[in-house]
DNA sequence: AGAAAACAGTTGGATATAAAACTATTCGCC
DNA sequence: GGCGAATAGTTTTATATCCAACTGTTTTCT
């Protein structure tokens, strides 16, 4: 086992071109490195393949308490601004409003928001939390929170900050 | 729907219309600022808004060539590792194996890669460009350059080295 | 050898998301 | 006051993605 794909040359060597595959050696399926090429070095993969894995990461927590990644920011975007619009929510998490219809309409049969028409303008929706909410809010908060342990020990309280301000850039220039 | 909407403004401040870092004043629809409460701190929510965003902008400029940033991250992965096995590929770029299927049926439709299965492996594919796959590689790399480029700007050469290293000790510590 | 386990890839069901077209309401301006 | 543009939210359509169940192949174990 283990002969695949070498045995054309086994000296085919494209490893090691920049030494750095994201993360670990990376091995494939059966132990051989695999070459990232320019990827390695680039932020824009590395993002996207960081924040898949925390946000699996996360997903695992959160799935115990019957939730995901999504529905945790999108309720405390409406703890903290009770009476927030869609489209104002939409902005503040970076998503298109289209798809937080459907969210929002399981929020609600689920008892964990209230929707009611603003009397002063018929098209749009004052959102807040029920006690429910809040209590589920809670929750998550505390599974949130050891999360983000786990993220800061590996990001480093030293380098913490200026990663953070890092992203925040990003958001702020490319949002 | 250009910068014509604002004719309204006259007494209207609306600052920051394009900062919503969180953590930073972040006005919602009318101007308001949004509070972000924990989240604004947190590693977790940062980061996948700052790939939301960078996933976007990429996603834009490589629309012009008719192509997603998925596709380009598998492209270049192939093109790196000829041979390799949709399994490795998944691996590779963090994706399940189930969710190449359809990327790779759509590649190879457009001949853009080539599909063998190995003689001493029946059940596994041999993946390989096409010279029509390599010239599109190439359209997306240069493209990904720029955007690269932008990020690297955002993110300061300074920090570019730590914060690189802090991504990819996500990756290996939560893949 | 033969059965069981492991593995490569696909399929089907579910969720998340974006973009564009749509409905209903409000606002700006004459 | 009324018309047209802007706005809030929904619907529709299309992708991307995961997971679990499945098919067929290879390896492992006895």
């Amino acid at each position: 086992m283990r002969r695949k794909n070498e045995r054309k040359n086994g000296s085919e060597r494209r490893k090691g071109r920049r030494g750095d595959p994201p993360g670990r050696p990376a091995p494939d399926a059966r132990g051989e490195a695999i070459d990232y090429g320019p990827l390695a070095g680039w932020v824009g993969f590395n993002l996207r393949m960081a924040q898949a894995a925390a946000f699996q990461a996360f997903s695992r927590l959160a799935k115990e308490i019957g939730t995901r990644p999504g529905r945790f920011a999108t309720l405390m975007l409406i703890g903290r601004n009770p009476g927030i619009s869609q489209t104002a929510l939409s902005r503040a998490n970076g998503r298109d409003k289209s798809s937080l219809t459907p969210v929002l309409n399981d929020l609600a049969r689920r008892g964990l928001i209230r929707r009611r028409r603003l009397r002063s303008d018929q098209r749009a929706y004052r959102l807040t939390l029920t006690p429910t909410g809040r209590r589920l809010l809670g929750e998550l908060t505390r599974c949130a929170r050891a999360h983000e342990r786990t993220l800061d020990r590996i990001v480093g309280a030293r380098e913490q900050d200026g990663f953070l301000r890092a992203l925040k850039r990003i958001i702020a220039e490319l949002g």
